[in-house]
RNA sequence: GCCGCCUUAGCUCAGUCGGUAGAGCAUCUCACUCGUAAUGAGAAGGUCGUCAGUUCGAUUCUGACAGGCGGCUCCA
């Protein structure tokens, strides 16, 4: 009984939008035999929301050339929450246009058309899409390796999707594309909205065109494109560009230059806790803290090779000790300094100034090493990516029986000093090389023992973890660690990367028990990545609302009225004499009002007092989230305070 | 760097189809002396990002530059 049926005899749930057959993704109009292996595709799985997301992408395109028939088609994936269509255009698309495309989005929706699949040759492709020219060029590219498979061309066929008018069997639209779709267009209408016109690079490289890029998202219902935009909407409202304006924590001053940020009192009485509890941390750890100019001559970094490998990315030089007679010939030559753009050379040449034993290894050095970069104007954003940041940077000098003990080591200590900051949620990426890349320098056994080592220390550390062939540094393999924020948001931080390149390219040495020159190995290792960046994440994943030991005013004293100043500021003095960052709101504001701003700075205690409080030698509390303990002794208090902070609570 | 958009008071933003500008908050003064998210009144505050050009006249139009925002690219 091999019957023939498809998708829709299979599945009468609507919430099936296709199938996968033997492991491949499949319209539901596929036929299939009872041989065939056949699983439902969902809308709301990851696969279904893929096709969801990739239907809408066509329907885009097919609204932006019934407005504009002129438009070409670049490409149209669905990414990460929605999807995005390249377009060549003459003119730019503006927000007017994208309304007028929405608008046309909902008619075809509306039509309900049908996506109908159809399997062309090369020919018959190059014939009907003669007037798509970066089709035909994805036509060209078909056949090519793996990596460059698309939604485009990806699959064994070459095949176009007609959109049918459901009614009448008129193809109204057409598309290269692999697939697969969903059946018809009107289950995207539950929840897409298009978001923001962008412009991106022909096939992602500078050297192509600039495509005008539309991005949109599509849902599978109303409540989940609203739930999404609640989302889109909090992380605004933490953005930390925002928030060091609210809170006055630091800025950029235009004057000083793109990407260099200066931290207000505010700001920097977070970084410095922030920095003094690593300090203290890398201590007992066992790293010993360095100092290194910021600037050095250009043969350092010929000699470590950032000039070669790593020049685009740094500032332009600066020519010291040049003279020059009055018709411009030189007559002394100068040299080119360089703001550094990485601290290593610097430490390594720590290592470097005796000769190092086996006993010294393994030697963690540690700066906060600030760095310049000469980022891409367009790339710069908040404290995120800047052009001067500072690195909490170490660098592990060891032999190299020691690496994976001190990977393992570093990794332990990398996560257990994220905790103390809150955050709970990690996961390890192991870059490594791979066979297609030619870029890898260094034997195999080095690449093998070594990428071997990150592997077992991540396993052992029960943490999720993702391989990544092909992400490795050119000398050797690394391990990033990402963590997950209170909204839910990735961000990479901390990164451990193993390089026996630097010490070869720099001769670094110990002598061994016996008595023979060995070549240690070097740890790159950054914990918090940038403490800037850091700082910014922090400061976004709180919302601005730190705990008790990080906010930069830890507690408030409100009296009532002016008459209870003396008692709440006498409070307040015992909490400074105790530590405890305390103002008292002597403004003229009345204490609603006081209330209100300390709410709004997000002070986590809020110390509130009038004739009742007085009278019983007790204080009121008030937080941030508006509730209140009233009537607390003036010891117990500050007893409270004292633990929160200690104890790294959030309240 | 590239594409698009933006830049008006300390902040958030109106506004001028070319005739040198306005609100709220913040600041200052005065009055009010008050128990859990904005008391009231008044004052002060801007060569409308910078530099050119067009014009009798530019904050407004044009251009260049600087800075910002969203992307591309890149990555801490």
């Amino acid at each position: 009984m091999s019957s023939q049926k498809t998708g829709f005899d299979l599945y009468e749930d609507r919430s099936i939008v296709a199938m996968r057959v033997n492991g491949e993704l499949r319209d539901l109009a596929t036929t299939v035999t009872d041989a065939d292996t056949v699983e439902p595709v969902a809308i709301d799985s990851p696969d279904g929301l893929n096709i969801l997301r990739h239907s809408a992408a066509h329907v885009t395109a097919q609204a932006v050339q019934a407005i504009n028939p002129e438009a070409k088609l670049g490409i149209g994936p669905p990414i990460t929450d929605g999807f995005y269509y390249d377009f060549d255009v003459e003119t730019p698309f503006t927000p007017e246009d994208l309304k007028a495309i929405d608008k046309e989005m909902a008619r075809i929706v509306k039509q309900g058309q049908r996506f109908q699949r159809r399997v062309v040759t090369e020919e018959e492709a190059r014939a009907e899409l003669a007037s798509e020219p970066y089709k035909l060029e994805l036509i060209g590219l078909k056949g090519g390796t793996a990596e460059d498979e698309s939604v485009e061309v990806g699959g064994a066929d070459l095949t176009i999707y007609d959109n049918v008018d459901a009614k009448t069997g008129e193809t109204l639209w057409k598309d290269l594309c692999r697939g697969p779709h969903l059946p018809n267009t009107r289950l995207i209408g539950n929840g897409y909205a298009l978001t923001r016109v962008a412009a991106a690079y022909w096939r992602g490289s500078e050297k192509n065109k600039q495509l005008q890029r539309i991005y949109g998202t599509a849902w599978p219902t109303k409540d989940e494109l609203r739930a999404y935009q609640v989302r889109q909407e909090e992380a605004a409202r933490r953005d930390h560009r925002k928030l060091g304006k609210e809170l006055d924590l630091f800025s950029f001053p235009e004057e000083i230059g793109s990407g260099l940020s200066v931290w207000h009192p505010r700001g920097g009485i977070v970084r410095e806790e922030i920095e003094q509890h690593a300090r203290r941390r890398h201590r007992e750890a066992g790293y010993t803290y360095v100092y290194t100019p910021h600037i050095a001559k250009q043969d350092l970094f010929l000699q470590s090779n950032h000039l070669v490998t790593y020049k685009e990315g740094m500032f332009p030089p600066i020519r010291m000790d040049e003279e020059v007679d009055g018709d411009g010939n030189i007559t002394k030559e100068g040299v080119d300094y360089y703001l550094k753009p990485m601290n290593c050379p610097m430490h390594i040449l720590i290592y470097k100034e005796r000769g190092r034993s086996y006993r010294d290894l393994p030697m963690r050095l540690a700066e906060n090493g600030t760095v310049y970069r000469n980022e891409l104007s367009g790339a710069l954003h908040g404290l995120t990516r800047v052009r001067g940041f500072t690195q909490d940077d170490s660098h592990l000098f060891v032999a190299p029986d020691q690496l994976q003990d001190e990977v393992a080591k570093v990794l332990d200590f990398v996560v257990s000093m994220l905790r103390d900051f809150g955050l709970t949620e990690f996961s390890l990426e192991l870059s490594m090389k791979d066979e297609h890349k030619d870029k890898w320098i260094g034997s195999e056994e080095f690449w093998a023992s070594s990428t071997d080592a990150l592997r077992q220390v991540a396993l052992r550390s029960g943490l999720k973890l993702t391989e990544v062939p092909g992400e490795a540094a050119f000398y050797g393999p690394k391990i990033d660690l990402k963590t997950r924020d209170a909204i839910g948001r990735e961000w990479q931080l901390s990164t451990v990367q193993v390089d026996p390149n630097l010490p070869e390219r720099f001769d670094l040495e110990f002598t061994d028990r016996d008595g023979t020159r060995q070549r240690p190995i070097m740890i790159h290792r950054a914990l918090f990545g940038s403490i800037e960046r850091f700082f910014a994440i922090l400061l976004e994943h709180y919302a601005g609302a730190f705990p008790v030991w990080l906010s930069p005013v830890q507690a408030i004293g409100i009296p009532v009225a002016e008459e209870y100043y003396d008692y709440v500021s006498g409070i307040v003095e015992q909490l400074r004499a105790a530590g405890v960052r305390a103002e008292v709101d002597t403004s003229s504001d009345r204490m609603p009002k006081k209330i209100r701003n300390a709410t709004l700075q997000k002070i986590p205690f809020q110390l509130i007092a009038g004739e009742e409080d007085r009278a019983a030698g007790a204080v009121s509390f008030r937080f941030r989230d508006g509730h209140q303990e009233n009537g607390i002794p003036v010891a117990d208090a500050i007893e409270r305070i004292r633990t929160a902070i200690a104890e790294h609570a959030q309240v």
